[in-house]
DNA sequence: CGTCCTTTGCAAAACGTTTTGTATGTTGCC
DNA sequence: GGCAACATACAAAACGTTTTGCAAAGGACG
């Protein structure tokens, strides 16, 4: 009773040839086969629980209708669930299968990894990363059809999308001064990656817009982190003339602030107000009062990864694209006016 | 210069037939050809780049070394990254690979997403839950071989594997009452599944070899989130004799009783202990101090999903397994003796 | 020296599709 | 009524493997 029927079995049993129906089941070339037939093939098949065999067929047609996703890691990272989600419902739309492979950070798996992928004959490969960074795509996948995901890639022949950063920084500087805070400071991420150039410059810019300064003194880095974000708070917060409101790296980070402002005395928002960046709902909401913070895309850019991956694959010869997803603002309780 | 290059390019390369190098590169035929013909054949193949053409060979094997995973979301649980690099990691280790997929709760989609699998020829398929429940998996997986993950059927010819959610509850008692805690207070899940049920079941018997008691104002239950398990706790806290130790269903509830402590001024773990389930990174390393969870095995969970999986492809006679995998505790700093 | 076995290599068929080219039957037109 | 044109259906080849059955060559033995 499994997958057992094939397209034989549906010919004879519609007393048609193998030929007809398989014409009869194609879109293309359904107009070579009476519209009365076409019906009556497609009733039987029904009847019969008919799936065509997509090994035979993309065999046939040098087409496997399965794309590959290679990451970095996937466990460690909550982001990657919906990035995957993003891809996979793409590709799922699309009548394509996802086949989803990581390497953690061996270099040799990677490349073992994505001769896997290869043997199989994936049509493309959605290369991704789970944060915002600069990478050089292995060799491998030289003549694959490639897209770089929360990256952006050396080959620029390479279509990418990342997130828009510097519109994310913008925007939290936006929210903060709107809601009257002029004594800001933000703690970034010391490791100088694109998110952190990014995020910073647009904050800065953000700030500008409404002549606001971000001194020397108001800018701390630390690890990523919890541990790294409460470390930083500490430091800012103590400070004679404290700031009224942080703008942190990543919600981890904010986390960390929170712990600091709890250690201190202080509450969130009437003492001080955050705002982070990822919107992971397990740290976002479930802090006390919930984090107001930019979203990052993920399962939008998961999702227009495969799309153009897709898009490429129909037209060849397309240019590619490099492609920024903006970041919503998700507005929890966080963020209140400064008390004075 | 993509995957242009088969077997009878090889063949031709090495000046022999395509039956030969097929023979030579296959492990159990190998004995039909020269050995040193085999070397030849092998270095051939290497110096050209050969990757077999998997869609061939299974279509030819009627194996196409495809495994499905379909579970119910990815997006939303941080647990999913585990599990699929379980599955996936011991998938590449036997030469297979994983196509992901999920359905939301959405039925439908889920009959879809598996016929899209069969169509692609898949082994076998996990069918895999984000947290211990119930299920009767769809009837579309009929014939086809199913390991049931973290979650159990109703169906008890399949294979499954879950958590040692009682072995849990009893590691977390013996920790507390060692630590020396008498008045111990439990807030679990108010959803009755075989989480919730399995790990009370286990923290009642671990206490009671001690002939410590769980009083019935000393189990609460909560929704399963961070802001369930602070209300939670501020209940329990609140009380004239507040217990002095709290095991907390999920690390979000225990999340919920950090805040709940800090709300009320109680220091962690030096006025109250906290043990926690889940072993999530982004919440147990984040909290402050670290909380001392037992940590759910997904990884390994997957890992056994896909070999049980795979031996049950080998030899399709084998009577079906349940495996409970043991919850290891992960120690933190939230556990400490009680002060007086 | 002939026979029989063993070693080694190959031709051909099969897996389930899709597509091209061709054959059959039907219709319309002169 | 004959022929062209068209609609419809089919046979066969191809995609890249694996495996079965068979042939050729070489060695051992009587």
């Amino acid at each position: 009773m499994a997958t057992k029927v094939n397209i034989r079995d549906v010919a004879k049993a519609a007393g048609v040839s193998v030929t007809t129906v398989s014409h009869a089941l194609s879109e293309t070339h359904s107009s070579r086969v009476n519209a009365q037939t076409v019906e009556h093939i497609k009733a039987v098949a029904g009847e019969l629980g008919y799936a065509p065999n997509r090994l035979a067929s993309g065999l046939r047609n040098q087409r496997s209708r399965i794309l590959g996703l290679v990451s970095d890691e996937i466990t460690t990272t909550p982001f990657a669930g919906a990035m995957i989600q993003g891809a996979q419902d793409a590709a799922s739309e699309h009548g394509h299968l996802l086949m989803v492979v990581n390497s953690g950070l061996d270099n040799e798996l990677e490349r073992q990894e994505i001769r896997a992928l290869q043997q199989h004959q994936v049509d493309g490969v959605v290369y991704a990363r789970m944060f915002n960074q600069r990478v050089s795509v292995p060799a491998e996948l030289q003549g694959l059809p490639t897209i770089v995901l929360d990256a952006t890639s050396d080959n620029t022949a390479l279509s990418s999308v990342v997130p828009d950063e510097f519109g994310a920084g913008e925007a939290a500087a936006e929210l903060l001064v709107t809601a009257g805070h002029r004594r800001i400071a933000m703690i970034n991420n010391e490791d100088d990656i694109p998110a952190a150039h990014g995020r910073l410059q647009g904050f800065r810019a953000g700030l500008a817009r409404h002549g606001v300064e971000l001194p020397a003194d108001r800018l701390v880095t630390g690890h990523p982190s919890t541990a790294g974000g409460r470390q930083a708070a500490l430091g800012l917060l103590a400070a004679p003339e404290r700031p009224t409101a942080l703008f942190c790296f990543s919600d981890q980070m904010a986390m960390g602030a929170y712990q600091a402002a709890c250690h201190l005395g202080l509450k969130i928002p009437a003492d001080v107000s955050v705002v982070g960046v990822d919107n992971l709902e397990l740290i976002a909401d479930a802090l006390w009062p919930g984090l107001s913070t930019m979203a990052l895309p993920h399962y939008e850019m998961g999702r227009w990864a495969v799309l153009k991956l897709l898009s490429e694959l129909e037209n060849p010869g397309a240019s590619p694209a490099h492609e920024k997803v903006p970041c919503p603002l998700v507005e929890r309780g966080s963020v209140a006016p400064p008390k004075n």
